[in-house]
DNA sequence: TGCATTTTTGAACACTGTTCAATATATTTG
DNA sequence: CAAATATATTGAACAGTGTTCAAAAATGCA
């Protein structure tokens, strides 16, 4: 009988609607100003109702953050994928991730900058994956530059990897989290980009 | 008469003391455990007594923010100073930013990620004079490294300047927030600090 | 239709930041 | 010294938070 099928079905639609409630008031109000009962009175159920779905807040905000990795980091990884030279590939792959930094901040804070997500992965005993894969991709980039003559060929790979992650979280955070505030300059993100084009430039005269 | 002169002093005298408690329990609990009505109770005030002193939380968290760069982050910089050579000294101050960030996770928080702080002063009209004046010292250093022949001379100024602050904010908060995980890596501090030097390395082949 | 099972509710608990009339203390004046 | 004024402090109240769980409503099955 396909009853249980039928819930089954019914509990995954219900859950996927909580899940868009909460993106939609996660984006427009921001992760301090998301909460159960606002989520709950948007499609019109009772806050303990979530607790049905979700075993807790940093779960679904998990479930956020995994949205996020799925639709919008994965994409952006892929979409490189075609470009054969492993710098230019490289380069196109650090402008990329800052843009959608800076384009998607809730997004960014939840993927690479609040600890609920990771607390959450911690309680159920869970790895990181979304993160890992990205910067597993990176790494593949990192070594086929190694491979094309690009970089010396004594780099650490984990090293040189995060290397190149932390320049561009470092300018992508700083921007988000308001500290570029300090430079009276009127197109900051221009200003970011050159900044990392700067970045390129001693990377490929240095590590080379 | 003394009087007006004696009760401001005892007012700045409870306006420390408040601060103290939040520090305490700031340091120890984290940023989302600090509440007033904590802070009230650990000094055996009422929570309305709070707001006499400080308008708002925000505020409260400003100043502790202004309490760790006025205790730390400005020994830090002092403390290069003697450091002759520029390239030196600039590698040394990363290294302690560094170190300073991992060592004290919560104040690293206050001062370069959360938004609170930039909150309460964007609400006083305020310029983040305290990261300006860091971020000041550090341009400084960097115009040093491009005087003294290290780094080429057609080099923009604060494009360097915000390369070298966002290569070691970006490993400092990676590591922080947990995302350095992704590395089954058992001595994940020395590894930040061998990216680090890989990075003054390309810097110094790459930037002269 | 009646019974059993599942789903959903919403009140309750212990918190949070913040305000403000009432109270308590301290100072000045008669 | 006592009364009047001025300052300091309180704590209840408001509107919110995440979370739980007994009770109520809805559904499935005989």
């Amino acid at each position: 009988m396909g009853i249980a099928e039928r819930k089954e079905r019914e509990r995954e639609e219900v859950k996927d609607l909580i899940l868009n409630a909460a993106r939609e008031i996660f984006l427009s109000e921001g992760y301090e100003n998301t909460s159960i009962r606002k989520i709950a009175s948007k499609i019109e159920y009772s806050p303990g109702m979530i607790y049905l779905h979700y075993k807790d807040k940093n779960e679904l905000l998990l479930a956020l953050h995994d949205k996020a990795f799925e639709c919008k980091m994965k994409a952006l990884f892929l979409d490189v994928q075609n470009i054969a030279d492993p710098l230019e590939r490289l380069k196109a792959t650090g402008r990329s991730y800052l843009q959608y930094g800076i384009d998607n901040p809730q997004d960014y804070e939840l993927m690479f900058i609040l600890t609920c997500t990771m607390d959450a992965l911690a309680i159920k005993q869970e790895f990181w994956s979304d993160g890992a894969t990205a910067i597993g991709m990176l790494k593949e980039n990192v070594k086929a530059c190694i491979e094309a003559g690009y970089f010396r060929k004594d780099l650490n790979l984990d090293e040189t990897t995060l290397l190149l992650w932390s320049q561009v979280h470092g300018i992508t955070s700083l921007y988000n989290t308001e500290r570029l505030n300090i430079y009276p300059i009127e197109n900051k993100k221009e200003f970011m980009f050159r900044t990392l084009d700067v970045f390129f430039t001693i990377v490929t005269t240095g590590l080379a």
